[in-house]
DNA sequence: CGTCACATGTAACTTGTTACATGATTCT
DNA sequence: AGAATCATGTAACAAGTTACATGTGACG
């Protein structure tokens, strides 16, 4: 079977949360809240709007020419049906590639402080996402306290949370058995 | 800039790790290995063998026909400058989709009983996983006792372990909040 | 004799990314 | 006036997946 195109599915899901947005509105939402587990550029929501609206998924809106010329749409039923099937349909379990982890793996052709590096650079960056999710989870309560959708959310902030974290403890624990591993000569000087 | 190609150097590392190996064997490796955080199918491998040969960064092996038709490669002088030069630079952090958390985060669209399902199979998923990792971790030491990169090797292990350990966690967490907000009310018999 | 593991590849397709291209409005 | 943000798109490219296609050797 081919690959299906769950870009569609991420943009409907948004389109049913948040109707009469626009292109540009549903990338800022996504980059406001689904950000760490789930990204669209421009140049894919654009074109999937377009297809969407020729199947009668999504219905464009008149908008008011209030200014600036946007493109808002909304669900259709046909639109509704199709997400809610696609929710109900058993999820196809992620399988990503991970370069830092490879580069681990492969840390015997390189040296250790390139691992050492590799892995402080990673940990801070995963600290930074943390850090940014935990202020978007302190801050969700008050924004939005009567939304349908908020225990969801957080669930979904938790898990990112909890990952995270995990992947920060690794880094400690993987920094504190490299430099270990530097300290018996053997290891050094490798090429 | 135009996106790298990656299998190149994982099937690279492969090989400075496991000369004289063939596609097949390659993938092989990569499924007893790294096959919880890289993947490779034949059909990316063998045209990848094809260009690397031709890029002159491995050669073939010429291989005592002992049976079977198989083609062997090995690393060449540039293959190793430029797996390691790679090494070296910077990791770009990966930036994958989870479609179960796009699912959960959409689970006011659905029921919560459909959130509770798809969670319950992932976490069976990914405990499933987890059992084959620590299996292997277990294996380990005494399979390759003396081998350089078997510290590399059980760091890149031990970043699935905790992962999966922090997937599993989160799911309780997860299935224990749905069943509480399923027993209020208001959350029941949305469609 | 049949099946499993070994073994190598091609073709078609989908999908996503990057770069390119353009222009309006709001704010300072 | 200039910068930032709003706003929408196209074109070219790279990459990976699935399905297709074929054949051998070992083992029970």
């Amino acid at each position: 079977m081919a690959k299906a195109n769950k870009s569609r599915y991420a943009i409907l899901g948004i389109l049913a949360n948040a109707p009469e947005s626009s292109g540009y509105d549903i990338q800022s939402i996504m980059k406001e809240s689904t950000d760490f587990f789930w990204k669209e550029t421009f140049s894919s929501i654009y074109p999937v709007l377009e297809t969407l609206k020729k199947e009668k998924l999504i219905m464009e809106i008149e908008s008011s020419p209030d200014g600036r010329k946007r493109k808002t749409y909304k669900l259709s039923k046909d639109g509704i049906k199709i997400l809610q099937s696609w929710l109900l349909e058993d999820v196809e379990l992620e399988q990503s590639r991970n370069e830092l982890l490879l580069k681990v793996f492969l840390g015997d052709l390189n040296g250790i402080d390139s691992s050492i590096k590799h892995i402080e650079i990673y940990k801070q960056r995963i600290s930074q996402r943390k850090f940014i999710l935990e202020k978007a989870k302190k801050a969700l309560p008050k924004k939005d306290p009567i939304n349908r959708g908020l225990p969801f959310w957080l669930m979904a902030l938790e898990f990112g949370l909890r990952r995270m974290q995990a992947s920060i403890e690794w880094s400690d624990y993987a920094l504190d058995t490299l430099s270990k591993l530097k300290k018996e000569k053997k290891w050094q000087n490798i090429q």
